[in-house]
DNA sequence: TGCCAGGCCGGGT
DNA sequence: ACCCGGCATGGC
């Protein structure tokens, strides 16, 4: 927490998804789970372009998406990159609502936690983090996100050992921190804008970061 | 200019 | 059980 609350201090609240007025629709969670996949190894200004063009195309629900074309698909999302990877994780994911799920994102996201994990990972496309990215901001439950700055900054500090693999870095969190969906929520985002402060060598990259005092 | 971004999968050893 | 290449655009 103290970690936490440095983070928080210097960048304030980082307002990911759930803050957002919206995102407690259908089509707000829905945003979420496509931006989950789309933000896989990306930065999110461009995903944010990909969902834009969804939006603006009026494509934004399952149904309209089950309908298009690999190609349709594909050329709305290009500018999140990886595109006809992408295009076929999000086609995965959507036929996966409309045929289990009757298309109603609600029902999916209602299941508890461990059986939502599974239903999610066993969608080809969803890794952990996408899922557990899922299971936080679009179902609003307690599912703490790991992603490869939370191995490398919490590495660097000697909190987590360096061959933790993601399950055993989640249960660390999850296991020291209150069950919180809000902080787990801002907790993460924070974490991604300190990582930015971290280069893969093993020293911060800018004077400022928040975490500096806590290196030894 | 080159490096990297909120990964994940599939094939090879 | 690892290890590695492939996937692609946009910003600094």
């Amino acid at each position: 927490m103290a970690m936490y609350q440095a983070m928080r201090a210097k960048f304030g609240p980082r307002g990911w998804w759930p803050s957002t007025a919206g995102c407690r629709s259908p089509q707000g969670r829905l945003e979420i789970c496509l931006g989950a996949i789309l933000t896989q190894n990306t930065s999110w200004s461009n995903v944010e372009k990909a969902v834009a063009n969804l939006i603006t195309a009026r494509r934004m629900s399952i149904s309209k998406l089950h309908a298009l074309s690999h190609e349709a698909l594909a050329e709305l999302i290009r500018p999140a990159g990886y595109f006809n990877v992408k295009a076929r994780r999000l086609a995965n994911f959507i036929t996966r609502v409309q045929e289990r799920w009757g298309g109603d994102i609600e029902a999916l996201l209602a299941l508890p936690i461990s059986a939502l994990r599974e239903e999610l990972l066993s969608v080809n496309g969803v890794g952990r983090e996408t899922a557990d990215s899922m299971i936080l901001y679009a179902a609003g439950k307690p599912s703490f996100v790991v992603d490869a700055y939370t191995a490398r900054i919490f590495v660097r500090h000697k909190l987590i050992g360096e061959e933790d693999d993601y399950e055993t870095i989640k249960a660390f969190f999850e296991s020291h921190l209150p069950r919180d969906v809000p902080l787990w929520n801002d907790y993460h985002a924070q974490i991604v804008e300190t990582g930015k402060c971290y280069c893969k060598k093993p020293r911060p990259r800018c004077d400022d970061c928040p975490l500096r005092r806590f290196l030894k």
